[in-house]
DNA sequence: CTCGTAATGGTTCTATAGTTCCGTTAGCAG
DNA sequence: CTGCTAACGGAACTATAGAACCATTACGAG
C-alpha cells in the first residue's frame, strides 16, 4: 500500500533540479521554435540542453507535457502594457504588439507550436488558456481607465474588449492565412474600439 | 532518362480508385473528429476504410497530406447563406452557424484536429487556408447587399467583414478557451457591425 | 472481348520513439 | 561533516510507425 509517490523533481528542487528544468524548457522552447511542434524529438532537446533523455521522459513524460511546462513558465514573465491616455491608442498598441510577436520569426513559430500542442492535449490546452487569461488581465486596466475617463459604456467587459483586439489577428495568424500586417493590427483596434463605443461589450442593455 | 511518373490515382481515376478515396476520406474525417489529429494511425484508418495500409502511405503518404485532401473535398461541398434582409440579421446568422458547428461534438473535434494540423504541415495550411478562402466568399455576398442598401459605407471590404464575424468565436475556440455560447456569438456579430458602420473596414478614409 | 498496366493489398523489414534497468551524483536533514 | 535517498544519466531493450517487395485485381484503350 502508500503509493504515495510524489512527482519527481518536487521534493527536492534545488540546484541541480531547477538547473535541468531551466536547460530544458529553454531547449524545449528553441525546438519549438524552429522545428515546430510535430517535429519535436525529447531526445533532440536532451542533448541540446546537456541533460540524460531518461530524465525528460521521467519529468515530463510526453511532448505536450513538456510544452505545458512551457507556457507555465512563460505565464510568470510578464509584457509591459502601455498607456497612450486614450483607448484607441492603447488598444493600438496592443495590436500592434501582438502583431510584432506573431510575425517575429522565433516568437510567431513559438506561439504556433504552442497552439497546435493544444489542440493535441488536454493539459497544454489547459496551460495555454491560463497563459492568455494572464496576459488578458494584464491589459484590461486599459479598458476599465477608458470607462473611468467616460471614453467607453459603464459596464463595458474589459476582458472582452481587449479578446476582440486579439481575436482577427489570431484568425488570420492560424485559420484564413490572410496576410497579417500592421495595417490589419490598426483595423483590429479600430474594430474593438468602435464594438465598445457601441456598447455591444457592455453588460446591461446597450446600443443607443 | 524519363522520370516522367504521375501521381498514383491520377491515370486511372475511374470506379475502384475513387471508392477508395471516398472510403478513404470519410475513415480519416471519422478518426479525426473521435481521437484527433496526433493520435491519427493511418493503418486504423485503412483498417476503418477496408483498405489495404500500403494504399494510403502510397496515395497521401504523411497523415497532414492526408489532412489536406480532406480539406480539398470540404471546400467542395458549400453551406447555404442566409438571407435576412439586414446586416445585422445576415452576420449573426453567419456567427450562429460558426458557434453550432464548433460546438457540434463532431464537427467541433473535427476542426480542431483540420486547424492543428494545419499547425503542423505546410501543404495542409494551405488547404486550410483555401477551404476559409472559399466559405467566405461564400458568405461576402450579404455584406455587399448591405452596402447597396446603404446599410454599410461604400468600399467596405466584405471578406473583412466576415472575418471579423469568425475571429473571436475561433480565438475563443483556439486560444483563449474562454465559452463559446450563443451570447458570444450575437456579440460577435454586432460586433462586426458596429465596425463596418464606423467604416473601420472601407478602403478609403473612413469614420465619421 | 482481350490485353497492358495502373492501382491495390498482404507480408516482411527497418528505423526510431519511448521504456526499463541499474549504477552514479548530489540535495538536504540531522 | 555524514548518511540517506531523490534525482540524474548511460546503455540495453521493446514496440510501432512507416518503407520496401511482389503477387493480385481490375480500369480503360483498342
Amino acid at each position: 500500500m502508500s503509493g504515495e509517490r510524489p512527482d519527481p523533481g518536487t521534493v527536492r528542487p534545488g540546484g541541480r533540479t531547477a538547473k535541468v528544468r531551466a536547460a530544458v524548457l529553454r531547449a524545449a522552447g528553441d525546438a519549438l521554435a524552429e522545428s515546430g511542434f510535430d517535429r519535436l524529438d525529447l531526445a533532440e532537446i536532451a542533448r541540446r540542453a546537456g541533460v540524460g533523455k531518461t530524465t525528460v521522459y521521467r519529468r515530463w513524460g510526453t511532448v505536450p507535457g513538456l510544452v505545458a511546462d512551457v507556457l507555465t513558465e512563460m505565464a510568470e514573465g510578464s509584457s509591459p502594457r502601455t498607456d497612450t491616455g486614450s483607448l484607441l491608442g492603447d488598444l493600438t498598441a496592443n495590436a500592434r504588439l501582438v502583431h510584432r510577436t506573431l510575425n517575429d520569426p522565433r516568437q510567431g513559430r513559438l506561439f504556433r507550436a504552442l497552439i497546435t500542442a493544444a489542440g493535441c492535449d488536454a493539459q497544454a490546452a489547459a496551460a495555454l488558456h491560463r497563459f492568455y487569461r494572464v496576459r488578458i488581465a494584464e491589459w484590461a486596466p486599459c479598458v476599465e481607465a477608458a470607462v473611468a475617463r467616460g471614453e467607453a459604456p459603464e459596464g463595458t467587459d474589459a476582458a472582452e474588449a481587449i479578446r476582440a483586439v486579439s481575436a482577427p489577428l489570431y484568425y488570420r495568424f492560424l485559420v484564413s492565412g490572410d496576410p497579417l500586417d500592421e495595417a490589419a493590427a490598426d483595423r483590429a483596434a479600430a474594430a474593438a474600439v468602435a464594438a465598445v463605443e457601441a456598447g455591444v461589450f457592455a453588460n446591461g442593455a446597450a446600443q443607443p
